[in-house]
DNA sequence: TCGTAGTTGTACCATTTGGTACAGACGAAG
DNA sequence: CTTCGTCTGTACCAAATGGTACAACTACGA
């Protein structure tokens, strides 16, 4: 089953991303891996320079990806803050993400455990999404400040709910509460641009 | 540094808990846990068992001091919900508690991997918050779907917020996103009980 | 054809790992 | 004192770990 092997450092990376995806990064053993792709733990060695180096590169990419993810995004500047939302969870939900997600906090609490090889994981990682979902929300007529605010609550929702879908896989409460965070938002009223930012 | 080890399982539990949640538990040893702890390997494998004998005992660990802190919170069923969750936050939010909550996401991440000693973590682990913040929403007049949902919300954005929070210590900036929450959820306005949820 | 650079297999290494065997220390009860 | 159950130190183990040395294979240009 795992015999065809794929070569070359970029294959043996994504292949390396995929396995640690689905079977966790924890307690592997580079011997296991290089078993799982088809190779020797040698190889490995030889392209990564050390098991520390694979990880640091399996971190990599997984932020590459997330990047990748959120740039899609951010080529449709003129969706609605709603849409984006909406668009954005639709993908982040996709069940064929569920390992990389998975993946990511894995790495996300080895990294504020303060693993140097997932460490870097952490810069920006708040900041990376908050930017781009800000901007959309000025583009809705939020003041700047504002828009960076409700980002960051935006974000922490995401991952929050996320977190809840992959531990329960209960689909329908947690959209159901992602809906509500939307509604409660006011971004489901394009037309009152401050329709529930301007209470206070 | 380390030499006033504490004896009995208890003791020792209680310290391996606390080095384990400054030092992260993903790569640690019997024999550095011990170590550090003033102790043998020895002496862990005796009392729990195993490694993962151990790893267990924390997880229950960390999942008691959960529930303990929820049931402070329960006992004060007078409170408003707004109340409520900045009390909450305020609690969850202390440096104090920043190691565990370090260990919590670890370990969360952990067992979202399938790590059968982490696994028992995720029980309940949405549940367990969603049910009592409900039943206060419920106080305050939502209706039991409702407050379900925005329970489940809420638990998502103080777990998300959380991340950020551990990630960035830009305590500001969380802050501010919580008390948008608030703000958004309509817990600042105890007299109007349905002022935005009923919206839909 | 040769050389050379990139790649891979075999074999090996010292160290560390979780776990065990066994003997002893300790205190309390008889 | 003896006995017994709880606890702990010493010594050890086989297995696995990350990493290395070295030889060999490949392809490709000169």
């Amino acid at each position: 089953m795992s015999n065809a092997g794929p070569s070359g450092r970029a294959g043996l990376l994504a292949a390396a991303v995929e396995y640690v995806a689905t079977h966790g990064i924890g307690e592997r053993s580079l011997r296991q891996i290089a078993a799982a792709l088809g190779t020797s733990h040698r190889m490995l060695i030889y392209h990564f320079g050390s098991k520390e180096g694979l990880l640091v590169e399996v971190v990599r990419e997984v932020e590459r990806r997330q990047r990748e993810l959120l740039a899609a995004l951010g080529e449709q500047a003129e969706l609605s803050p709603r849409e984006v939302a909406e668009q954005l969870w639709n993908r982040l939900t996709d069940p064929a993400l569920g390992p990389y997600e998975r993946l990511f906090f894995e790495l996300y609490g080895r990294a504020l455990q303060g693993d140097p090889a997932a460490r870097p994981l952490l810069e920006g990682v708040v900041e990376m999404w908050v930017v781009p979902l800000s901007a959309a929300l000025q583009r809705a007529g939020l003041t700047p400040e504002e828009a960076r605010t409700h980002a960051r609550l935006g974000v922490a929702v995401a991952r929050g709910l996320l977190l809840d879908l992959l531990a329960t896989e209960d689909r329908d409460a947690v959209d159901a509460a992602m809906q509500r965070f939307i509604v409660l938002s006011g971004l489901d009223t394009p037309g009152r641009e401050q329709s529930a930012s301007g209470v206070r």
